[in-house]
DNA sequence: CGACGGATTGAAGCACCTCAACGGGAGTGG
DNA sequence: CCACTCCCGTTGAGGTGCTTCAATCCGTCG
């Protein structure tokens, strides 16, 4: 959900982000190599195994965190167990765009993950001293409050066929272009799209089932896809 | 839902922003009286009826706002004219957090009001000079997003009792500190609620005559309120 | 093989929606 | 001042889409 960078300098082999896989796609896109190389000094990378918790909701925001590889949820539990996930994080995605004292939502590892690591403090400071980095931190707050807004008209109106249309939809965009045919994999399980959507795993599972009964949709494994009917498909999405 | 400003010069009585409401509110407090002044020139008022749109849903971003007042709703309308209003804006709100080229959102007034219209290109370039504005407008997008992906869980995962219980906190939190027994007026109609809410406008109705009926809220007119029992109308809204 | 967790499918229930009637305040005109 | 209308909100009765509960399937792992 991270929006494209400006190319950066070419880095020395020896630069620390040298084979960083989202360098270009993160926030540290925007840095000249020797304040990049200055910048994740301060940064450790960070190793989560499925499942693993990153920050709890209410824990006091002391890092920030750039995804740069695996899958992570971002979500929120009522009292009584019921939860909803505000979002996913692919890599190059930002984790702690806050200036409160804690995190609102919590984070988990979906899939194996690696972040780097930065102190609040630091990254601050850093934050201050490079005006492209505070735009692009702008620009990704921007893009993940209109992503967060579409999924409010999801919850908010969209039948249980058309969440789960639009939900395909999303993991097919973020393949450019789109097109028919082409296999996508999501490593969430059904409970994660159920939390994701505002539905219950069997509404989820027997929407799935429809769609590939209709043949909009091809399932190639539990947790991958095709788009067999991309019109039909966003028809079905839009009501 | 702007986030508080830290205190500013006092202005001349001849400044065109002396007799602001909101100035330490908006994105305008953190600019010095000179700044200001210069940043105002560029920036007509507008006033806006009940009803009336400001800005349409892919209309060009050809210029940004601040909410100086009255109310405007954030909407979005599926092709089958089923609405979801994202976020109400009251006055200090800033309207235009966004670097697409067109709104992803209609924004009209619901309660005659008035704002600052600035031209985006000036816009940016004083963002661009003004460090300071530009952090305040990275924490009022992130605390829009917190609010937004706040809503998210409302939207999926609470019941209706507890989404017209937690509207009615929002109302209130509004008001500093939150006291029962204080009037609480909304000048938004039962369909934005409901269009707010994702509910229908009878259930709407039927739940706030639940908490009336519950003595947890008082009507204190038609679009007035008083919170009588705060301790269980935060428990409700939570579940 | 047997056990386990995740996914699917079926049948019944319920929370909210839909449709419909009614109520009440604001504005208009006699 | 009242009669009328209009709009918004409220209330009631019945319908439905998703949930709940339960059984089964299937791939994985000991």
């Amino acid at each position: 959900m991270a929006t494209r960078a400006a190319p950066v300098p070419e880095l020395e082999r020896d630069h620390p982000c040298f084979d960083c896989a989202v360098r270009e796609l993160a926030v540290c896109g925007v840095l000249e190599p020797a304040v990049l190389r200055d910048f994740k000094k301060s940064g450790p990378i960070a190793h989560y195994a499925a499942g693993e918790t990153v920050v709890f909701e209410a824990d006091a925001a002391a890092n920030v965190y750039s995804l740069t590889g695996g899958l992570l949820r971002l979500s929120k539990l009522l009292p009584d167990g019921r939860r909803q996930i505000a979002g996913f994080l692919f890599p190059g995605d930002f984790l702690g765009i806050t200036l409160e004292e804690e995190h609102a939502f919590t984070a988990e590892a979906v899939a194996p993950s690696t972040l780097c690591r930065f102190p609040r403090r630091q990254f601050d400071a850093f934050v201050a001293a490079n005006p492209a980095l505070e735009r692009r931190l702008y620009a990704v707050a921007a893009h993940e409050l209109a992503a967060a807004r579409q999924q409010l008209v999801l919850l908010g109106r969209k039948t249980a066929t058309e969440r789960v249309a639009s939900f395909m939809l999303i993991l097919a965009g973020r393949c450019h272009p789109i097109v028919e045919d082409q296999d996508i994999s999501f490593p969430m399980s059904r409970a994660d799209i159920a939390d994701y959507l505002g539905l219950r795993i069997e509404t989820v599972s027997r929407e799935i089932s429809a769609l590939k009964a209709a043949r909009v949709i091809q399932l190639t494994g539990r947790q991958s896809f095709r788009v067999a009917d991309l019109g039909r498909l966003e028809q079905l999405a839009e009501g």
